[in-house]
DNA sequence: CGGGGTATTGAGACAAATCAACCTTGGTGG
DNA sequence: CCACCAAGGTTGATTTGTCTCAATACCCCG
């Protein structure tokens, strides 16, 4: 159980990459692992912000849902990621489980303090935290400036390019089509024809409800683009 | 000169919050005094991030334009508020002036150790950080999830809450129709409609293109609001 | 008192939301 | 093994909201 938690379980998370062992040890010392079953809420919004989180295993969905019921999904973990955030001591978000999940926890102001003493860490949180800003601002570009089509483009290239897996052009899309719509600010239907037009045009081939193909990369990633 | 660069000037940045005089002195060694313009850009997007900024007077805007035209503007900055994080090491965005302004800019590396080797400055910066994040997070929600007033009256809200000033009815947009359009994601004439309807609703009065008075502080925070 | 940039207003086109029907899939029990 | 069901996804028709294009009004500055 002790020799679980030695640096070997950190081993993939960016967070810690460039480190020894030894260097990992007082982090390993005060992290918890954690095992969540698919749709369970490993955060509520409105929690404490107690801790810190890296996903180890399965995938992670972030949402803010407003006093009025609607929902906006921020966005997606998957393993190596960090989260945990927060503009406030309270979470402003929940995160929910796509998958079976496992996580690692760590209490933030411990967490803090190990980091604090080690230049690196102190440098990998900085670009992960800047990291997770410009993801926003992607989405925000994407939300501001796209038609659905060009939206669904935006979230195939993400999931291409942060999904674990080595197929580059094999794409599973492990949310449901209301996941997908609060995401990027649309419907369902709208989804489901942004799908269909994609299809047509010969951006991907569509295996089934949640497996995708990309068939035109070039166009894919023009339509994706924020820059 | 060297006189003027003392921690007087850093007075009302929230960054700055809670230290002395002689705790600020090794950040007022370090920085310089920059006066622009109206118009005039102080980052351009793909610029290297050499520097971090705080604004002292006058306004900002963060914005960023595709390959392309399309622009989306990301945000806007007021007295006291701190500029310059980017997620890799050019700046994802460019900041313009709204207004002619006085920025403080501190070389990034050396701003990094002095803030490294005081608690309350880490803890700042860090607030800061995700705070700019927080405010990411609730463009984002206005932009997926509202309509084009409701989305107006987000803007509105912002600025009412961030804009230094005693009057909190009076509202002063410094900015233009189509730097509001490219916020909120919508167009001039959309954002002109919005404005129409929340005075025909009584939520605002228009006293001049730029000056609005809130009457309904209720309703506004209400389809303002992202929670 | 012009004139150019900026903002508003109106009419029609278009994209996305809504409402409703239908199809697919995966699981259950007969 | 197949019929059935429920949940999720797709497709179609209609409505609504926003964009587009065009005309008009406003306002600051010379």
């Amino acid at each position: 159980m002790s020799q679980e938690k030695t640096a070997e379980t950190f081993f993939h998370s960016k967070f810690f990459r460039g480190l020894t062992n030894e260097e990992l040890q007082p982090l390993a010392d005060i992290c918890q692992r954690k095992h969540l079953k698919p749709h369970s809420v490993a955060i509520r919004q409105n929690d404490p912000a107690t801790h810190f989180y890296t996903l180890i295993s399965g995938a992670l969905m972030l949402e803010r849902t407003s006093r009025s019921g609607r929902r906006q999904v921020i966005g997606f973990s998957f393993p190596g990621d960090f989260v945990g955030f927060t503009s406030g001591d309270e979470f402003d978000y929940s995160v929910v489980c796509l998958q079976e999940s496992h996580l690692q926890t760590f209490p933030q102001q411990k967490f803090l303090e190990a980091v604090d003493n080690h230049p690196i860490l102190k440098k990998n949180a900085r670009n992960i935290g800047n990291g997770i800003l410009g993801q926003a601002l992607d989405q925000l570009f994407a939300l501001g400036q796209k038609k659905a089509h060009e939206r669904l483009c935006f979230l195939i290239d993400q999931i291409n390019h942060r999904q674990p897996g080595t197929d580059r052009s094999s794409i599973e899309l492990i949310m449901s089509r209301q996941d997908i719509a609060d995401y990027l600010g649309l419907t369902i239907e709208t989804v489901s024809r942004a799908f269909a037009k994609l299809k047509k045009d010969g951006v991907i081939s569509i295996e089934s409800a949640h497996q995708v193909k990309i068939l035109d990369d070039e166009a894919l990633e023009q339509m994706a683009s924020a820059h």
